[in-house]
DNA sequence: GTGTCATGCGTAT
DNA sequence: TACGCCTGACACG
């Protein structure tokens, strides 16, 4: 669900089958009739993601920004699909393919500003790279006196890392997430950056979180990998790491729970 | 049916 | 640090 590459697949998704369709949107739930009613009949013409953010651009100039939170949930369907669940917020059609959003924090219509006020007060985002983004990163994580695990969901720090990747990018690069964020090295960072770019692709490509290697739980391929299987660190506190067998431990870190093996992650 | 939990984040204290 | 907000899935009786 909702972090970085969702939101980012989400973008690719809707822009391939709705943009330059002309769209019929409605609020099912009623909480956004009136933003609704602007966009209906109006034709998609772009979507951008930035972190966790979404904006949907639609001519005549209307921009709509979508942030998932915890819950927000799209679902897409060939058709009508069927009748939406009470919850849902928003829907739209262009009569060949129908979307409904559920359970978004946030669901509004808002000023070209805004978007850019919004792009500037998150850092750099792995899914969509720039050539100074190790920098901005390396001079963010010097300037930050707290645990590289609050750090990573700081999305000051990196837009689109969640509570799910704080803990596997951890793992992947052998980082204690205790550790000061101002004491990594600068290969320390450079890792970090690295695997998250190549974990958040691979994330936004399958629509899932897999960081396990196959060959670590004794598996033929990523796809062939049960649930249970997927992740190294996440919720498996009290469990063996599938790399050294030392018992994964947990603790609160930046107000949500983290994992990480104490053998792997020196 | 009820209770709990969740991949988020802003605001109040 | 705590709380509220958004919704839905699942465990439990």
């Amino acid at each position: 669900m909702p972090e970085g590459h969702t939101i980012h697949r989400a973008a690719r998704l809707h822009r391939q089958r709705f943009a330059g369709q002309r769209i019929k949107a409605w609020s099912p739930q009623g909480r956004f009739v009136d933003g609704a009613a602007r966009i209906d009949g109006a034709t998609l013409s772009d979507v951008r993601a930035a972190g966790k953010h979404l904006f949907y651009e639609f001519d005549p100039l209307e921009i709509l920004h979508i942030h998932l939170g915890l819950f927000g949930r799209f679902r897409g369907f060939r058709g009508d699909g069927p009748p939406p669940t009470e919850g849902t917020r928003l829907a739209w059609t262009d009569g060949e393919s129908t979307l409904y959003l559920a359970g978004a924090t946030i669901v509004e219509l808002i000023d070209p500003e805004d978007e850019e006020r919004i792009r500037g007060r998150i850092g750099p985002d792995p899914l969509a790279r720039r050539g100074d983004d190790l920098d901005r990163l390396a001079a963010s994580l010097s300037r930050r006196s707290i645990s590289i695990g609050a750090a990573l969901l700081d999305q000051k720090v990196v837009a689109g890392i969640g509570n799910v990747y704080r803990a596997e990018l951890l793992f992947l690069v052998g980082i204690d997430p205790r550790r000061p964020a101002q004491e990594l090295s600068e290969s320390d960072v450079e890792r970090l950056w690295d695997e998250t770019t190549r974990q958040l692709r691979l994330g936004e490509k399958a629509g899932r979180i897999i960081t396990v290697d196959p060959a670590d739980v004794g598996a033929k391929s990523r796809r062939s990998l049960d649930r249970s299987e997927r992740l190294y660190a996440y919720k498996r506190d009290g469990e063996p790491c599938r790399r050294c067998e030392t018992l994964i431990l947990s603790s609160e870190m930046g107000g949500r729970s983290i994992w990480w093996c104490p053998a792997c992650q020196g």
